[in-house]
DNA sequence: GATTGACCCTCCCCTTACAGGAAGCATTAT
DNA sequence: ATAATGCTTCCTGTAAGGGGAGGGTCAATC
């Protein structure tokens, strides 16, 4: 039997890190003396710990490595487990070479420019009256993580009940917050002709900007309209929407182009 | 000015996110109603929250970021921790790379052998009555991570003071637990001759087992050796040592080759 | 037999960047 | 006037332990 200092000197875990396995029963001491509560571990226990460090060092939680030690008879479960975790891997490796390339691109900008938020200053932003439509659409909560999936529904209705659409598919934002899991959002369709399913969607005045490329950059947009409308003296009046013009299925993400209107109206009672 | 709902629908931050943030005073409101405490930000607040945004996606604590903003005119220092923190992401990447080569192998082990720690049987353990030496030594606390800069110091010392080891460097291993921030021990040269300044290293009967490749497998190593030591009745007989075989500086890590010694007794009492 | 120093115990707070929820005011719309 | 919505603070929880306090216990020495 080993005590706990034997035992962390050997297995190369700290006492903490020993006391936290058997707190969150990953690695009970085989014997812990009733009288005065030491831990003693037994020598096949070193192997379990050794196990341990190894499943850690690939990045699986201890709550995954209690699973896979309940079930270390079953080498399918490991197997599975272990080509998720490579899985993982290799999306974190594509993450970061992504974000790495951001990042160098930022460096360049800002050695050149010395400022890598110059990309606010080249957004464009328009005053347009828009057209007044006759739309199908659902109102829902939803997964803003999933926001492509709701538009299918809409689109195999369409499909599905012979309506013919006149303007691309659009998208109005009633949250009165940004609340990514539960974001209260109205999917549309603008059709050439008004039914009982129809309603009407008359925006009026709006300001306008449009994106080209990633949603990330959504947040830049928006605050760019509403410090435009500040500015000019408007206020907001009414949901903002967004027009899809690209097809998300088949383009990519760095060349989706999106419309992103604000209803306004002139602020009362400024010069 | 805008309320933190507002706020939050156009910077696309929960409300949690932006209170948070105030808390932290990372991004404090222009102004709150002292009479309810609402918080109202105004209008150019969003572009900082889009900067904060921005940092954040590059993987930025808050507590950079909130440095990075307190010193934004100062683009060099921006500058820098963008570098250092592209530097960081390669790095990474490396990391998840080797990491993922390493989980692949033991996926086919998996699969061949249906077993991922089977390389413990490759480990072989012998039994040895080793040499008395004369050493000079250094016994420290140290950190186990700057491991190798502690023998800098030794080595300079043979040098200039015209020593001649006669054997490699080693190291004996005091601390009771492993504790790797404070790690307590002896560094080594045994020596041709004994002077004044050397001891007596005679460690006796030892169990020994080489390990060829990363310090990492250490555990492996001892956890074997204590296995060994339980099942053949004997006991430890004083500090634990290793013994370097090649040179550090020049050898890829997976190719280092290190002895590692338990001196040992046998077991009194015992059939 | 007593003391000392090393070893062990439990308990509590701290870390990051928030999320979830409760309880209670305040504002706005009907 | 009332209800719905919005805002506030406060408490708890996350993963995997680290740091330290305060106190009991063990083995070896005097």
């Amino acid at each position: 039997m080993l005590t706990i200092g034997e035992f962390s000197k050997i297995s190369h875990l700290t006492l903490k890190t020993l006391r936290y396995y058997d707190e969150i029963g990953l690695l009970k001491p085989a014997f812990i003396d009733a009288k005065n509560n030491y831990r003693y571990y037994n020598v096949s226990q070193l192997e379990t710990a050794l196990l341990i460090a190894r499943l850690k060092s690939y990045l699986f939680s201890l709550e995954e490595i209690k699973v896979i030690l309940a079930n270390w008879e079953n080498t399918e479960l490991l197997n599975s487990k272990m080509k998720a975790k490579q899985e993982n891997l290799t999306q974190q490796i594509t993450f970061y070479s992504s974000l790495s390339k951001k990042l160098k691109h930022d460096i360049q900008l800002l050695e050149e420019e010395e400022n890598i938020m110059g990309y606010l200053d080249q957004i464009e932003i328009k005053l347009v009256d828009h057209l007044t439509y006759h739309i199908v659409s659902q109102r829902k909560q939803i997964n803003a993580a999933d926001f492509l999936l709701h538009f299918n529904e809409l689109f195999s209705k369409i499909l599905f009940e012979n309506l013919s659409p006149i303007a691309k598919p659009l998208a109005i934002f009633h949250s009165s917050e940004y609340e990514p899991e539960n974001y209260d959002v109205e999917i549309a369709i603008p059709l050439a002709m008004a039914t009982n399913k129809t309603k009407v969607f008359n925006p009026g005045l709006c300001a306008m900007a449009t994106l080209i490329g990633s949603y990330n950059e959504l947040p830049s947009i928006h605050t760019k309209l509403h410090v435009w409308i500040a500015e000019n003296n408007y206020k907001l009046n009414g949901a903002p929407f967004e027009v899809y013009q690209t097809d998300p299925y088949s383009t990519a993400e760095e060349d989706h182009i999106t419309e992103v209107y604000f209803p306004i109206k002139k602020n009362e009672g400024a010069s």
